[in-house]
DNA sequence: CATGTACCGTACCGTACGGTACGGCGTCAA
DNA sequence: TTGACGCCGTACCGTACGGTACGGTACATG
């Protein structure tokens, strides 16, 4: 299967605000239920009938699928500003990002989506899997690799492959989380630990691939919170 | 739910050797199937009764979570002998057990235990995604720590705490590569890259937290191919 | 041989679910 | 006013599945 590159897997089908106040019923019923839940479920829910429901979205499957792309169409805003680059800067930058993933993949709704997209991808049913994958894990390296670059081309950074230094970054970020969330371990995950994971990360990155010219290499300490105002990453 | 410190999840069902055989099938049916499959499918790919599933695991998921249990039953010998540790002895184990888990997690029945183990946690159904984590995530972790205290003790590694080591050195090894999977990305990864990625995921742990007081930091070329026989760390 | 045990194969039951059909209601345009 | 349209609510249908029951067979034990 081997997604290629494509982020935006540009089908779009635009939905009627009837339909995306369904698929928001939908999305709530998966953070809360999983996967368990029948049609009749969501008609009760959301107060549409069940026909209405297999003429907008055709089976059971177009529904959770529809629910997906409309998740994931949701945040495709926010541009990453290409501002003056200074290692602190990137820094910050590149804090932001890790922080704003860490508090996407812990959170119920990325959770939910993604126990369904796997479950999905066990048995042949449906491109929840591909779905997922591109809005998550590749739009988010198709979103960092410019910084990256950015980086390099300033000096600060030093890679062969940008594609390497983000799974090492995908790597020192995430760690155990993702697939800890997933197995249902709810340990604690808050907006200070989360702060503190993006930081050391980041640190550690630098380690690996800073070339320690410009700013504080390996300080750590002095920099306040990871800035609030970056770009929402993905919501997958 | 937080899971403590235990690993082996001590309520080791013993199975007759029809049942071990029967749960085999099971496996290989979730590995082809995922979670899709009757429990009249189960007896007629067995050559058993429904009766006997049901006299023997109770219920369907009664069947499923002996078949995560027998799977991780299975692979519990190999500890790790404590020999003595120089700089270039430690890399060549941590290697090994890098390559050894990354083989591991990208085998199928692995994703496929994982599959169905992330789908039953998003509903409240079963335990068996403790299950997973115990005998996944935490078993390994079991199995590290005392290999980089070692190192730390003799001097080679340096860090605070041995679980946040983990923690970076499951991020730096396993990085994107088992949510790919999960999610159905299969993408190649064969015996020779998991070699490469091992040696790479290694050399980068090293910097981070080797002291460099013995053997060549940094350096990355030499060594010949991980450790054939390092212990099997887990199977899930 | 008689009895018990463990199991297989199959038939059976109740239910829950995916998907369809239909009647009714509000809205809007001619 | 009339008709078309979109939608809701509900009733309906077929099927597939979880779980149970039962008859039949092999085997072991006394």
């Amino acid at each position: 299967m081997m997604i290629a590159v494509a982020v935006p897997d540009d089908e779009e089908a635009e939905f009627t605000e009837r339909q995306r106040e369904v698929l928001d019923v939908v999305l709530a019923l998966m953070v809360e239920e999983g996967d368990g839940f029948s049609v009749a479920r969501i008609a009760r829910a959301a107060s549409c009938s069940k026909e209405s429901l297999y003429k907008w979205f055709g089976d059971r499957d177009g529904i959770l699928t529809a629910t997906v792309q409309w998740q994931a169409s949701r945040v495709r805003a926010g541009e990453y500003d290409r501002q003056r680059l200074d290692a602190a800067q990137l820094r910050k930058s590149l804090e932001g990002f890790a922080a704003n993933w860490l508090s996407v993949i812990s959170s119920k709704t990325s959770i939910a989506l993604n126990r369904v997209a796997v479950s999905h991808a066990g048995n042949g049913r449906s491109r929840l899997g591909q779905i997922v994958l591109a809005n998550g894990r590749f739009a988010i390296g198709e979103r960092l690799k410019p910084i990256l670059e950015a980086g390099r081309a300033a000096g600060i950074l030093d890679f062969e492959s940008s594609e390497e230094a983000f799974r090492a970054f995908f790597g020192l970020v995430g760690r155990d989380v993702q697939i800890r969330f997933l197995l249902g371990d709810d340990f604690l995950l808050d907006e200070e630990t989360i702060a503190t994971d993006a930081r050391r990360a980041i640190d550690q990155f630098l380690v690996l691939f800073g070339t320690g010219k410009d700013g504080k290499k390996n300080a750590g300490g002095t920099g306040d919170a990871p800035a609030a105002g970056e770009a929402k990453i993905s919501i997958i």
